[in-house]
DNA sequence: CCTGGTATGTGCAAGAATTCACAATCATTT
DNA sequence: AAATGATTGTGAATTCTTGCACATACCAGG
């Protein structure tokens, strides 16, 4: 790639993927060009920050105009390798997994699920919406060329996340998104981003609290 | 509060949140004490961190000796306010705002649904396992005292977001969590979190993607 | 009651990330 | 072709965050 290979802040990475929200509504919106300052704006973010957090990869935009906003999102694509499409397995399809393979968002931005597991006999067997078949956890198997995944996305209960996570680094899988509230050991040569609703709503808790506090 | 009103860092509130996570799991397997360093292993970061965090709102620990898991977890709940039960409600029960208003671990740390809206004709009137009859998302109102909500809860398609969100504000709700594709605008004198996991799967490829690269 | 072992609490230095501020650049108008 | 106005790209200043390193404090055992 074309990157500085100067560090690049980890929050610049998110930032960026942020970025490419409103990209895709100006997009649709056949809107052609944007600004630093408005595009801050819209992602609550500093106009400096913006430019700097692109200026990592290249230049985008022109001065005295702005960006196009075709060609940006097109570069920032390219810059998170979101220009490709990446296959998904999910471990649990429960009512958070159906949320997920069932989500529009994400086959439009190219993470296609294309493996279904769970430990549940009930649920074993059943085909989802999206044409999978769910199969049992235990088959997890190392992952083939054609129908293979890359990434993992665990939304068991607890009692089966790390079973889950094991599974899925023994068939090949570098990345895991883990949602159950089992705190995923960080495995050798695997990346793991854990997301965790309920300290979002701790934090929001804290706030409401301290605000109160200081009226 | 005893918070020694310093600046306290953003990031410290969400790892404190984090820590009690492990220590909820070492008070129901009985142990009574844990060491910074333990703590800070079972969560990816540096032991001084942990204490550092913990310092900001007071000394919670025994030298030579370390934390009483009981007390320290105990601590933390005063701190986060979430040693009180938080009343939320839900806008969209697709699978996404199902999986949440039924999460058991949200009702143990004392974040209970007590509304759920919906704009589906289908889905209102609906009675949802947690008991929960679904409402016209036209219908959020003024909260009341009695089954007043403090923090809404976002799981409608995009269309539905802003809307959603706008009723909630009207209603007198301070704290919003987003989990919709559509991010919300931050209101004045509202706290919104928008939780997008696209974002999260984006920063996992960009890393597989790097890591490849460099090898 | 002293000594050795252990783990906290924190001042300070090192390191990151953010923001400022301005030179550089380009379209447009006169 | 020069002046104007707009907005980028980025070095430098600033602010925020992390981690080291050690004084401090406590327990246990002799």
């Amino acid at each position: 790639m074309t990157t500085k290979d100067s560090k690049i802040p980890g929050a610049t990475i998110e930032r960026i993927a942020l970025y490419s929200r409103p990209l895709e509504k100006f997009l649709e919106q056949e809107t052609e060009l944007i600004s630093s300052e408005r595009l801050a704006a819209l992602c609550n973010v500093n106009p400096a920050q913006v430019r700097k957090d692109l200026s990592y990869f290249g230049e985008f935009g022109v001065r005295g105009i702005g960006y196009n906003v075709r060609d940006l999102l097109s570069e920032i694509r390219k810059i998170l390798v979101s220009d490709r499409e990446w296959k998904l397995a999910i471990a649990g399809v429960g009512n958070m997994g159906k949320a997920l393979v069932e989500n529009v968002n994400l086959l439009k931005r190219g993470y296609k699920f294309v493996a279904a597991f769970d430990s549940n006999p009930e649920r074993i067997g059943k085909r989802l919406p999206s044409g999978l078949t769910v199969q049992p956890l235990t088959s997890i198997g190392p992952s083939k060329e054609e129908s293979g995944f890359e990434i993992g996305v665990i939304t068991t209960g607890p009692a089966y996340a790390q079973a889950a996570a094991d599974s899925f680094i023994r068939a090949g899988v570098r990345a895991i998104l883990n949602f159950s509230a089992f705190q995923v050991r960080q495995p050798e040569g695997c990346l793991v981003e854990n997301v965790d609703f309920s300290i979002k709503l701790d934090d929001l808790a804290y706030h409401l609290s301290s605000i109160r506090g200081k009226k």
